[in-house]
DNA sequence: AACCATCATATCAAATCGATATATCGAACG
DNA sequence: CGTTCGATATATCGATTTGATATGATGGTT
């Protein structure tokens, strides 16, 4: 989770520029994550990236009339100031994001960190980004999920079968098994896709 | 997700009492909860409740051998001398908590909350603790989540019918899709086992 | 022209997470 | 017999995320 959103944001930015309010919708739209991400986490997300040197602000494009007086944006960590406390700055101006080359070698070394992949959330998010990957990268990313899942099957089994909870409770239960059941058939379905096309590439390898 | 934590552990509470550790482990086994809860949010959450008095900790029963003499641990900070500037207890005291009378009050305010029940999680903590629920209002609970993710699951729809997404990205999104399904499903049972159980009272209703 | 939904950025308090520190206890191992 | 290991147990810290709210622009509708 700690990093979710750093992985989101580049991985969007890979593709091409956007904004802030855009990420938004697109981290729901591309990425399949359910929930929205709050702006107070988004805007705070971006100054990070961008203090960090992972991500650039560049003003608009499709400049509308503007006349943003003299070019004092240069400012440097005053990057807010810079539009903000500019008076002759009307409209709602949007602050168009950039990766940079050292922003992308940060995603895919985020994308394939070993660390933090125990949770459905960021498993997903990982696999909508899966094409920056190496294939091989995908299969280790894959397998271990999978270990993590049956696991956690078993777990939520036994405790589907405590005869002391009451209906809801072992509804919910029985549901959430249900729930892993069917990212183990997914994981399955990418598993062998990958291997199939692995094997297109090395039809000889015994 | 705002007040899941205080809904799971007065939720909790309202069976036996507990102390921190084990609220933890009981949220996973009991409430369904995948993700374990980290002790970072328990805690405080303990305390907070404590201060709110919805509970009261209990000192620890099957009270072993202490005889500690001296309170000489040099208690800092104010929670933690409430228990350990407290002479005469020893060893790794649990520090086990009741719920009040206004606790269990709050907690069915709580769960019958209308706001925020939107994600699967809190949805999933609530339909754990369903027993303590009017049948009529479970019914309300099921049919508002009915509608969220009918609503969702079009959207979800679209966005997998996108053809600018690749390979994997369609496949979570596809995955998503099947999750949803599968949430309708159980919902759809839940919803008319709660109206053949409202029959039995009320057969000749037309 | 008034209204409202959507677009867009931003900030804040409170909640939560992940990591870490500390300590007890029982079991396993040699 | 010691010691190491994993599970039990409480607590705190900094960083991250949420949910709420403020503010304003834009565009469509009646």
């Amino acid at each position: 989770m700690v990093r979710m959103l750093d992985i989101a944001i580049l991985g969007l930015l890979m593709d091409r520029d956007h904004h802030g309010y855009e990420i938004r919708t697109q981290v729901r739209d591309r990425l399949g994550v359910s929930a929205n991400i709050s702006f107070g986490s988004i805007y705070p997300a971006l100054n990070r990236l961008e203090r960090r040197g992972f991500v650039e602000a560049v003003i608009a494009t499709e400049a509308r009339g503007n006349a943003l007086s003299t070019g004092s944006l240069s400012g440097e960590r005053a990057s807010l100031r810079a539009l903000r406390a500019t008076p002759g700055l009307g409209r709602r101006s949007r602050k168009v994001y950039r990766i940079t080359p050292r922003g992308r070698e940060e995603f895919v070394t985020l994308l394939a960190d070993p660390a933090t992949l125990d949770d459905s959330r960021s498993f997903s998010l990982r696999m909508a980004l899966a094409k920056y990957l190496t294939p091989s990268l995908r299969v280790v990313l894959l397998e271990r999920r999978r270990i993590d899942l049956v696991e956690r099957l078993t777990e939520m089994q036994s405790s589907a079968r405590n005869e002391q909870l009451d209906t809801y409770a072992r509804s919910v239960m029985a549901h959430a098994v249900k729930g892993v059941e069917l990212d183990l058939e997914w994981i399955d379905n990418l598993l062998s896709t990958e291997r199939s096309n692995q094997q297109s590439f090395a039809p000889e390898a015994k």
